[in-house]
DNA sequence: TTATATTTGTCGAATATTGACAAGTCTAAA
DNA sequence: TTTAGACTTGTCAATATTCGACAAATATAA
C-alpha cells in the first residue's frame, strides 16, 4: 500500500525507468503539475485514471481503489470522522446497489 | 440509516415539526436551497454540519458519519468502485495516524 | 560547466458551487 | 373556489475552486 496517490504513481513512473516529462506527456499534463500531484500539492484529476492503468499495463478497478482509498482516507482524517464512517458507507453502497436493481425491475415493467 | 444526508435532514426537520424556511433560517441559506438539498439537487455544505448539530441537538460526530458515509457511498456507486476500496481506506487512515503521532513525537524533540 | 530532471510560484481560463430571486405547484382551511 | 402557507423548480450572477500553462529556480549527473 501506497501512503498516497502522489507516492503511487511516482512509485509507477520510476520502476518503468520514466521521467516525469514522458509520463506527463502519455497523461496529457504538464510535468510541472505532474511533480505536483506526485509530491501532494495537487490532486490527480479522475478522468485520467484510465490513461494510468494504460500507460503502465494496470487493472483500472486496482487503480480505482488506489486512487478512491486514498480520497476517502483524506476526508476522515482531515474532518475527524469516526472510523465507523466507513462501515456506514458499505450499508449504504449495498442500499444504493440493492435499490438499483429494484429500479431497474420496475422501469423494465413499466413502458418507459 | 437514512439512505441519503438529504432524507436525513427532511427526517430530522419533519419530526421536529419545522418548515423548510424555520430551519433554513436557523442554517442561513434560502429554503428553496434547503429543498434542493433535501430532495438530493443540491450537497449540503460541510460549513453547515455545526449548526445542523446545534438545532437538533445532536452529537456533531454522529452528523458527520451520516454525511461523510454518504458522500464515499455515492462515490463508490456511481464511479463502480470494488468494495475493497472501503477496507483499503481503513488502512490508510490508520497510516496517516500513526504518521501523524510519530511527526507529533519528533516535533516535540526538536525545538520548531 | 552543461544538459536534463525536478520543483516551485504564479497567472488567467475553465469549471463548479453557492446564494438569491421569481414563478410555479400542491395542499388544506375558509 | 379562493387564499395562505409550504414546498418545488428554474435560472442567473457572484464566488470559489480547479486546472493548464509558463517562467524561473533548484537539483542532479555526465
Amino acid at each position: 500500500m501506497e501512503t498516497s496517490f502522489g507516492k503511487y504513481i511516482r512509485k509507477l513512473r520510476t520502476e518503468n525507468g520514466m521521467t516525469l516529462t514522458q509520463l506527463a506527456a502519455q497523461l496529457e499534463l504538464d510535468s510541472a503539475n505532474l511533480s505536483k500531484i506526485e509530491n501532494g500539492k495537487r490532486e490527480f484529476d479522475e478522468k485520467r485514471l484510465e490513461k494510468l492503468a494504460t500507460v503502465f499495463s494496470l487493472k483500472l478497478d486496482d487503480i480505482k481503489t488506489e486512487f478512491f482509498s486514498d480520497l476517502f482516507a483524506k476526508k476522515i482524517y482531515e474532518s475527524n470522522c469516526s472510523m465507523e464512517t466507513l462501515m456506514v458507507a458499505e450499508e449504504k453502497v449495498n442500499y444504493l446497489k440493492s435499490m438499483n436493481v429494484k429500479q431497474g425491475v420496475i422501469k423494465f415493467n413499466t413502458n418507459e
